[in-house]
DNA sequence: CATTTGAATATTGTAACATTAATCAAATAT
DNA sequence: ATATTTGATTAATGTTACAATATTCAAATG
């Protein structure tokens, strides 16, 4: 047998030596799951991608109405205004109510850009997607493009699926057979906050 | 030492026997991966989704576009936000919640005409008023002008109050002495249904 | 013939492990 | 002096292992 002797004798012993936390490919904690094998494309394409167009952030519709009764006016007001105090003009209005259909099948996206303001629909706004209905030639509607998620008007083109954006700084986006198109729903409403 | 005789004796070897493949969750083969912590409650929502809603092809008639739904990640929650990256819980958005500050104080009041428009406010929208809030120069607001409500930003000019339409088509409104002028709330949200 | 029961086996969440990657400072080279 | 090389060190990552659970079957029982 023959012993080697390593020509160098360098490294060591060193304080505060390794790899840092957070120098990992997310910067953050992660966790294993288990996932189904037809999903599993999809998560991984998911986690690769780089940015997110104009989605910001989703998340689901409540379940239970809480319903919270307010008055609603609904109209022209002329004169003799009725005061929302007296309490036999007024209707009521639950939000939820009045804005989703089907709670199991709703979600929420948060809007990011300019891509969707001739549809009055601007950043920061959230819009209300239903997943259960039929998407109609004409609806704006929550898709992914090459991995790329984004919200558009579906319209069609020479028997294919295309994407409008509401705003004139942005073109159609043309479906082929090597775009990678999803379709995650119809968007039913949007809510916006101004204070 | 005492020797415990079952009572039963039934049971045993059989052949085909235990559980049969597919009769899990997903109803096929599954794998585990590891993702970051903040897309947990995502993918989880998506694995969820799509095991409950069997939603089958976009409706364009227009053959292999398969729907195949893909995850959306979120990335930044504002405060007030909830966060569908909590474990277990599953949080969901209340509109009324995320919309209204002080149910007491709030009421609705349906837009026509298009003398917003520029501030994304349309024609059929609703918005959301509370008469609690001390009005701003910038805040858009309800008022009444000689009897006859509108919805405005409110600006300043000449030491008076002015009310500002967010549509070039449309003058400001001056209020002087002899207008009759009273401030009914702040403008505090919108919303909008497509379908 | 219906019900009860334990064996058998897939499923599923999590822990453990091995491999890879990143980082540091001492040792060496220039 | 300054730059480069190097191995120790430690986090990140993908995979396997494992324990607990859920499901199914048919023999035993009533």
């Amino acid at each position: 047998m023959k012993i080697v002797k390593n020509k160098n004798n360098r490294g060591g012993v060193r304080l505060g030596a390794g790899r840092k936390t957070g120098s990992g490919l997310y910067g953050e904690e992660t966790k294993v799951i288990r996932v189904p094998r037809s999903s599993l494309g999809n998560i991984k394409k998911y986690l690769n991608l780089s940015r997110m167009n104009n989605i910001d952030e989703i998340s689901l519709a409540y379940k239970e109405t809480t319903y919270n009764p307010l008055v609603l006016f609904e109209h022209k007001v002329p004169a003799g205004f009725p005061s929302p105090a007296d309490d036999h003009v007024e209707k009521r209005l639950d939000l939820n109510e009045y804005l989703i259909k089907k709670s199991d099948a709703t979600f929420f996206v948060k809007i990011k850009g300019d891509s969707m303001i001739d549809a009055s629909i601007n950043d920061g706004d959230i819009v209300i997607i239903d997943r259960s209905m039929q998407a109609k030639i004409g609806d704006i509607v929550l898709a992914s493009i090459d991995g790329n998620f984004t919200i558009k008007t579906l319209s069609k083109y020479k028997l294919r699926p295309r994407l409008l954006p509401a705003n004139e700084k942005y073109k159609p986006i043309e479906i082929d057979d090597n775009t990678q198109f999803e379709l995650w729903g119809v968007v039913t409403g949007a809510v916006r906050k101004f204070k």
